[in-house]
DNA sequence: AAGATGGTCTAGACTGAGTCTAAGTCGCAT
DNA sequence: ATGCGACTTAGACTCAGTCTAGACCATCTT
């Protein structure tokens, strides 16, 4: 699979892979630097956030810039978009088929879209802090 | 306007505020930090965080959380969107009325909507890097 | 066999956005 | 005057992410 992506296999790029892909999901860098520890060999934390850059620049994972304070990555690369739980801090998914966006993005010259992704914020309902 | 708001009017909050409002944009705390120092008395570092952290929540800006290692603040609080040039890192508004969005969210039992957001990413046309 | 080459991995130092703390200031009520 | 609560401040601190310099390892050369 890794080669398939253009991607040398290693055993740390295989275990962090490996991990990654068991099921879709959102991983932060700490993480999968915890996870692979536990699971596989040991890996440096260099060696995580290297492989996950290469990995988003081949392609195979995405990255998700939701949390305030740190990335999380997707290895869920279809086209999707995310709800987030502002309390709990989950994240889920809402597969793209289910929203149809219309209209004139109007976007600047000399550029061409990358991405485009939607992010539902909500909250739990109970937690309404009436903010001092 | 901070009392409209219920926040008292403090010197500090007055010049952020000013610097904020003068026309719609989007400050980093890093640039609203310098920027109120260099045109308005001196304020720390402390409460210039303290003091965005207190305008998003009464309302009166909003975060955005796009950049990957920095959170911007946004002086526009009309319901919109954003494109974000990934090659320059430039950042700018889609009116919420230009895009229309139909479908079924699917909220988790529990949650109510906060906020929704379309973030489409760009890169400048020349720059199509050969990713190794 | 003995380098030489190039890619990868690692520990640990480093950076910088954001938070925390403990002390200081200010206005106001008693 | 004194006390009190709200605000501000300098500087220490945290922690995600980056950088560096060296170690490792497979393959190629001679």
């Amino acid at each position: 699979m890794l080669e398939r992506f253009g991607i040398q296999p290693t055993q740390q790029r295989i275990d962090i892979a490996h991990l990654l892909f068991q099921r879709p999901q959102h991983l932060s860098a700490d993480q999968v630097l915890a996870q692979v520890n536990a699971a596989y060999g040991h890996v440096s934390k260099a060696t995580v956030y290297n492989t996950l850059g290469l990995f988003v620049r081949h392609g195979l994972i995405n990255e998700v810039l939701i949390e305030p304070d740190r990335t999380l990555y997707d290895s869920n690369t279809a086209d999707h978009h995310h709800v987030y739980n502002m309390d709990t801090g989950e994240l889920s998914d809402i597969p793209a088929g289910r929203l149809a966006i219309q209209g004139d993005l109007g976007l600047p010259e000399g550029t061409e879209i990358e991405g485009m992704e939607v992010v539902v914020r909500v909250r739990s309902r109970a937690a309404h802090s009436a903010d001092r």
